[in-house]
DNA sequence: AGTCTATTCAATGATTTTGTTGAATAGTTG
DNA sequence: CAACTATTCAACAAAATCATTGAATAGACT
């Protein structure tokens, strides 16, 4: 039958592009990369796997076309195809949570990072600072907040954050983000200003969520 | 290290819900699913798959939560979790026809059914629909339509269109969907129409697309 | 209660995926 | 052009996936 034949196809194509994060490291790399561009070295450093390994997944990423590859000097520098990959990230954590969710009540664990869950939205971010002058810092490394970062954030790196105190205000609101709902290094940020008498609150989301919602007020 | 091993978890867990679609088939099986409900023997029909294996791969699915299940007399009638299954499924297809167009336009092949290609989207027909009254019609089986339809739509299965044609008048521009991009039913009716000297165009969306297009807009 | 039937479970062998190590490649830089 | 280096290729063994067949289950009807 050639209908059926196209049909497989066509769903054996749609399948390759899941398969190709169908593996935790792979979708760790597409989460990576979605921050910013990086390369082979530095990516197999993030992910702690092997040279080769990384490469061998990054070609998967790759010919699933979700990822794509140029040359800059010595290095191979990988990156996001377009922004539908954003999306697809970002659809398959929302998926993805609800069950994680469930198996933390199930559980009754997870109390130790408990703090991770007091945390606000962007929805919640734009809400408030209309109301109050909160102070954004961004604790990501400064290679990702100079790739793109949410407007009047300020970089302060979560390995810089305790030399640099000084420059935040105990007086206002202080809201961290990082690279998303997966980052724990706002987390971290949060508990060391909470211990230092600030005033400080997580925010889940990240620059990549912020994007993603510009694009779909941009299209209404 | 602790945050390490969370992580790990994390990333795992969210890749169990790509690997749930991972398989041609059960990318298949959710794609049935996302017009309506069905029992497993009726999935294993219309897959073409032995009925134990249907019911392994809706077992995977299900542990992923993207469907859910519930007996209905002697059946159990398997259904998708919630929307944003159906936003996953969007964004996966968006993301596969990338590659798949790529193919054709390497190939140069997919002449045969080139007049799938000349099909119209969901904003051409608001925006077709407010300068002309068109005929729009529901290729799919009646279930399917009677579970959801696109307003205005009238509801001639493919199999029926053949005797209903006196139905249809011909000085108006008719236009055909079926279950989405995916589907050869809506553009099997066109070709029977154009045949019988009808004015008909397909239109590649389907009920789901115009289902997510409602969630975006109630959302701003 | 007993039969019937849709669904699921279990076991199997063929095939694919995974991550590693060590060698090969290609391209840059001095 | 020679040396160097980041990346990729190749080969391997362990582990996981796939679709099938045949048996078991669980619930619905008479």
């Amino acid at each position: 039958m050639a209908t059926s034949s196209i049909k497989e196809q066509v769903y054996q194509e749609l399948s390759r592009v899941t398969h190709a994060i169908s593996n935790p490291k792979r979708m760790e790399l597409i989460d990576v990369l979605s921050q910013k561009s990086y390369s082979v070295e530095e990516l197999s450093n993030e992910i702690t796997m092997s040279m080769a390994s990384t490469s061998q997944h990054l070609q998967v990423l790759k010919s699933a076309k979700l990822v794509d590859s140029y040359r800059q000097g010595n290095f191979i520098i990988y990156s996001i195809t377009d922004d539908s990959v954003l999306k697809l990230v970002s659809v398959v954590k929302e998926l993805g949570f609800r069950k994680i969710a469930e198996i933390e009540r199930l559980i009754g664990d997870f109390k130790a990072d408990k703090n991770i869950l007091e945390s606000i939205t962007l929805d919640d971010l734009l809400a408030r600072s209309k109301k109050e002058k909160i102070i954004l810092i961004d604790v990501r490394p400064e290679d990702e907040y100079k790739a793109g970062h949410i407007p009047n954030a300020v970089s302060i790196p979560l390995a810089q954050l305790k030399k640099r105190l000084n420059e935040l205000p105990k007086n206002r609101t202080i809201i961290a983000y990082c690279r998303g709902p997966l980052c724990v290094m706002s987390a971290d940020a949060i508990k060391l200003l909470n211990q230092r008498k600030f005033t400080a609150i997580r925010m889940e989301d990240g620059y990549v969520e912020w994007k993603l919602k510009q694009h779909e007020i941009n299209k209404n």
